[in-house]
DNA sequence: TGCATTTGGTTCGATATCGTACTAAATAGT
DNA sequence: ACTATTTAGTACGATATCGAACCAAATGCA
């Protein structure tokens, strides 16, 4: 009989296929009703100072996002040109600095999610947020992996 | 008891989060085994003619990768520009093209392929493609989905 | 302490992405 | 057939992305 099982290299291409369409999609989605002049970049670093952790580092930033540290700080310019963030100096570290969300910051994220809310919940009327949670676990710990192969390409842990 | 079922919105976000940044792992991993000259975004065209079908139009194609028509115009020019796809016109539509693959481009997507299979071997060692299998029907079905909102967002089809 | 190396961040230049506006061909409605 | 509308593709401008080179502070090491 034929050997008709795909080839990891088939699987793993067709994975990253749809997840880069996904990626392009839900960045449509959400740019659609994002203010213009700021991108989903923009908005993501925002979202991340709120629910993830308020004065982190740039490269903290870039490493959370895994974006090149010269993307992260283009991203910081735009918010910081808008009010959004503001960025002090680290008091351990005297290259470094800190980025702090402002008031205004969160009130535009808080904007932001109400003008999303809508869009989200069409699309978990059609796809149940339920069936996502099945796969979030798959997909983070293969992000885990990757980022672990991205700082250390040569660890062959078996 | 309090509600510790995370809403729908929250499950969407870190959905669409995760899904961002394994594009951004995997066009990096991809970017760094391409010749300079060449993104992800244009080895996938070609890949796209071999493996679903070659002469297609522009637009399909546009369409194929949910990516606006002007992005695919740049796109079919640089691999023109590279000699490896040729632009025809379409005979049965006069505003129409159609983009197939030159010989180069066959022989340059081998080269790219075999230039990747490392990398995506090395993945599968870490991560069995198998585990990807069970998720790829889930992420296929939603970007279906988003596909036909993107089109028609006013489709409540309960 | 003094120098070499590493590390955080920015600048700069090249390319990608994408919305708007446009042209030309096709189709629809009469 | 004739005009109105739609559709395929492009030109252009603005912004995003990102690698290379750079600077300055921190760290390692003698």
């Amino acid at each position: 009989m034929p050997d008709d099982l795909p080839a990891p290299e088939d699987i793993y291409s067709a994975f990253f296929l749809e997840v880069g369409i996904l990626s392009q999609l839900s960045r449509a989605m959400f740019d659609l009703r994002l203010p213009p002049g700021i991108a989903v970049a923009q908005f993501s670093v925002l979202n991340h100072l709120v629910r993830v952790r308020d004065g982190g580092t740039p490269l903290q930033l870039a490493r959370a996002f895994q974006v090149p540290k010269t993307s992260m700080t283009h991203s910081l310019a735009v918010l910081e040109r808008h009010g959004l963030i503001r960025l002090a100096p680290n008091p351990s570290d005297g290259r470094s600095k800190c980025a702090f969300i402002t008031a205004e910051g969160r009130a535009f994220r808080q904007a932001a999610l109400a003008a999303l809310a809508p869009d989200l919940q069409a699309l978990a009327a059609r796809f149940p947020a339920s069936r996502l949670s099945g796969v979030l676990p798959t997909l983070t710990e293969l992000r885990r992996i990757m980022d672990a192969m991205r700082d250390d390409p040569a660890s062959d842990q078996t």
